[in-house]
Parts: structure tokens; C-alpha cells; sequence
DNA sequence: GCCGCGCTTGACCGCTCGGTCAATGTTCAC
DNA sequence: GTGAACATTGACCGAGCGGTCAAGCGCGGC
């Protein structure tokens, strides 16, 4: 059902109109009223849906991993490989967070996010592995890095999820200077 | 006149009505029509001036800086301050990404801006200041980093543009790991 | 056979939107 | 003073939107 969404990533939420979406689906417009209290609702429920996959990805691919600098990078890895699974979500989330009405939901997935990514870097930086600098700031930072170079990767099919991966960590870890 | 349009930031783009956005000015809405021929046209126009501006500021900011990791850095500096003093372009370009419609401008903007990292970042490579990556994907990396770091900072007004700035670029340089 | 009900339909409603335009005010040059 | 060009108004329009709902469908229980 949700499925029919994916228009909202080919030609944004607003332009996209329920009638379109159950046109699409070959149904009634009834049906779509029938499962979802409105047009915001369905947008709603497929950002914590894709929100929660997301989170569950990450879970399992940090497994029981200790070091926190290496928990970073397999953060990292979960998130450009979901991403690539899941390209038109990419599209949808950059929209909502532009739009007042859905920036709230999208703000607290963030936020838990960006938490826990501060924890790791904290204890990055007790450890001596991470530089001494404002973690939540760092935090943003690499966010940054994984959201544009997802966006690019999303573009730029030649390269390979890995690859991007590769370069991604290398970036976060060591900079341009390596 | 185009002051109007901190509407578009405030409340998004198609959430406003030409009507809003004249009522604001407290003119009829022939005005509107009689120096844009459509509300497509007036966000074009603002994304057009905005970059246009960002590009002026970026090259004041460059002067004739010779040393390219350099001219990296004061680059990263001058966006994150451009973005500081006009808050309301943020969102707006954030939105414009989004829509089918404008993303080809915006796009097309961004390529130039990327094109321009690229150069430094090869003449930093041949130097041997930089490491020698995929220079594509470094300038995204870079643009995502002050992307963030930008919509962070224009959030938590707690911490100064160069406070901001300063991690940016130690960030990027250096990484995680310094 | 027939009822009840979960599910589906699509015509329809009210509303707001982007955009138009005849009418009118304002400002010059001459 | 007068008229042409400029600038502005806001009522109005058709289109398309999100959302409703009376009517119908199919199917299992009795």
C-alpha cells in the first residue's frame, strides 16, 4: 500500500495529490481514506516507518562492536547502505524537514541520532582515539558528510555503495589530509 | 520587494499564496504580476540572486590566496558567514532541492560551486598536501560538512559563525582523529 | 435466500490557489 | 491642461485540491 508513495519521492509531497496516488494504485479514492486519516497522515507514517528501519539497521550492524571509532564507521556503513536500498525515502525526508508541519517528527529522529552519535564520540574522546573537540558539533559533521555524499551516490550510480562507503569513513577519520 | 519572501522561508513555499505574500507588503496582488510573471518566477529570481551573492562573497574571500588547502578553508568560512547573515535562504534552497521544478537551477549551481572545490582539491593533491582520493566525492563531503554545520548553527544561535567555522575546517582537514 | 458488514467506489463538496483584467490613480513631457 | 505611459487595484475566474459520503459489492454465517 505505502508503496504507492513513492511518488511523493518522484515528484514531492505537494505536488503529488491523493487522486494521483490512487489513480496509481487503480483504486478508489475511498480506499486511500479507508487506512489513512489524510494525505499528512500517510507522509507521517512513512517517515517513522522508514525511521525505524533505519534505526534497526544500524542496531544490527553495530552488533556487540566495542570500539567506538569503529562503532562510527559501521554507523556510517548502515546508514549510505540503507539509504542506497531505499533511494526514493532520500527525496521524501529532505522534503519534510523543509516543511513546518513534518520538521517536528524529523527533528526528534535527528536528535536520537545525532545522540548517539555523540555518545560514541565521547567515548572516543576519553579513549584518546578522537579528537578533543565539541562533540555535537562533530556529531553534525559527519551527519553532513553521510547525507550529501548519500544524495551524490543516489546520483552517481557508477559508484558502487562501498566505494562511497570507503571514502566516506576515510573523510570522517582522517580528513583531506590524511 | 523580494523582502516578502522570507514568507517562503518561514512557512515554505507552497504553503504561502501569492495572496499571503501581498497582503505582507500590504499591495494588491496586480503588483505581484507586474514585476514577476509568476510566484515560479519569484523563487527563481531569489535563488538565483542568493547564489549569485554567496559566488561574489566566495571569491572576495578567496582574493589571491595561492595555497589551495587554503583557499579551501576561506571558501568553507565565507559560505558558513554568508548563510549567517541570510538565515532565510537556508530553508528556502533546502525546499528548492526538493521540487522537480527547481532543482535543475539549484543543481546546476551547485556543480559549479563542486567544480570549483574539485580544482582546489587537485592542486592540493599534486602539492601532496592533500591525500590522494576521489575529488568528486571529497567536495561533496566538504559541502555536506558546511551544509550541516550551517543548518546547525542557524538553530543553536548558542555558538558564534567562527566558533562554528573554526571545527568546520579542523574537521575537514583533519578529521575525527587530528 | 438473505442479512450484516468490512471494504470499495467515484461523484461530489467547499475551498483555496495561481493567475487575469477592466478600471483607476499617478506622473510626467509638452 | 491634457494625454500617454506607467503603476496599481482587487473582484473575479477556472482549476485542482483534500476530504466526504450515499450507494454498492462480495462474502461468510445462519
Amino acid at each position: 500500500m505505502e508503496c504507492g508513495a513513492r511518488l511523493f519521492a518522484e515528484r514531492g509531497y505537494h505536488p503529488t495529490s491523493v487522486a494521483d496516488i490512487v489513480a496509481t494504485l487503480g483504486v478508489g479514492k475511498g480506499v486511500f481514506y479507508w487506512y489513512f486519516a489524510s494525505k499528512e497522515e500517510l507522509l507521517t507514517e512513512l517517515l517513522k516507518a522508514s525511521n525505524h528501519d533505519l534505526r534497526k539497521r544500524q542496531q544490527h550492524a553495530l552488533g556487540d562492536e566495542a570500539d567506538p571509532v569503529r562503532r562510527i564507521e559501521l554507523g556510517i556503513r548502515a546508514s549510505l547502505s540503507w539509504f542506497a536500498e531505499h533511494r526514493e525515502y532520500f527525496a521524501i525526508i529532505q522534503f519534510a524537514a523543509t516543511d513546518e508541519t513534518f520538521a517536528p517528527v524529523l527533528a526528534r529522529n535527528r536528535e536520537i541520532s545525532i545522540a548517539d552519535t555523540i555518545r560514541h564520540l565521547k567515548d572516543g574522546i576519553v579513549d584518546g582515539r578522537i579528537a578533543d573537540r565539541d562533540p555535537t558539533l562533530l556529531a553534525h559533521a559527519i551527519h553532513g558528510v553521510v547525507a550529501e555524499l548519500t544524495s551524490h551516490a543516489l546520483v552517481d550510480s557508477s559508484l558502487s555503495v562501498d566505494e562511497v562507503a570507503d571514502l566516506c569513513v576515510a573523510f570522517c577519520l582522517e580528513g583531506l589530509c590524511g
